[in-house]
DNA sequence: GCAGTGAGTTCTGAAACCGAACTCACACGC
DNA sequence: GCGTGTGAGTTCGGTTTCAGAACTCACTGC
């Protein structure tokens, strides 16, 4: 009835995903992006991450085009990493840890990460239906598919 | 001893979330509940997870109130796992990752996995401006503090 | 020519992970 | 009462991944 692609999908799709930012320091590493950061050394010190490690997120986050190693001086040659647009399209998911954490994680009162640039105000986040026109949360989510 | 606010803070808030969901297969258990599956069983078939591993998955969400282990009968004592307020609620982490990997994946075209329950229209996810009252993208994001 | 700097590598344990096989408590058919 | 099946785990080796500290390498500026 239906067809084997509908398998693979989206399962395959978060999974892939996963394996591209699925382990505990990718996120950091591009929340570090999102706060401005871009040298090694800065985000060795910034996150506490072991140096290896940090060698390894780099080299997968360009290959799968999340990042790009950018030379800022020649000479001694020197890069740094930014944010491609996949990148910068991750802040909905960093947005929706944040609150997540800011609601549910006890004892932790966290200081506002992210906000609207142009106003300075703290950014919220919704679902949208485009047929009814309205915001909800995410008691009114259901799963379709598979 | 209280440690400074400060430091805790967003940064130690998102590193509690990920210490509970940050591994491979937490989001993934928590995806498959939202899809509906519950029993030890099903998930091990569905997701291809180890055994021992899936064990200490489920225990660490239930330590941390993602999930609920309820019996479901007695006699053969059998328990499931339902997701709990907490759970539920991370599912805008799932639909920004299932949102970024249908733009970004190569080659995978994703089904749809999330809807609007009344309605049943794919959902949307945008950022909400309430001083502006608008809705934007991740362009206009900028991080402040820390 | 010598200390300093930025961006990494190398080299160790320690921890986490996986698959396959095993356990344990019970139900059910015969 | 006895084999078979089922659900929810546990035990056991072997492999992959991880973290920390020290090291390299190509330069600069003094």
């Amino acid at each position: 009835m239906v067809p084997p692609k509908e398998q693979l999908d989206s399962h395959a799709a978060i999974e892939h995903t996963l394996s591209v930012i699925g382990d505990r320091w990718s996120i950091l590493i591009v929340r570090a992006g999102l706060r401005g950061l871009r040298r090694f050394d800065e985000l060795v010190d910034d996150l506490g991450i072991a140096r290896p490690v940090l060698t390894d997120r780099l080299r997968r986050l360009v290959e799968h085009d999340v990042m790009v190693k950018v030379p800022y001086q020649e000479h001694p040659r020197r890069y740094e990493y930014r944010l491609t647009e996949a990148g910068l399209a991750l802040s909905p998911v960093l947005v929706a840890l944040v609150r997540w954490s800011e609601r549910f994680v006890p004892n932790v009162e966290s200081d506002t990460a992210l906000v609207h640039a142009p106003c300075g105000t703290e950014l919220e986040q919704a679902f949208w239906c485009r047929r009814c026109h309205t915001t909800f949360g995410p008691a009114a989510v259901r799963g379709v598919g598979r």
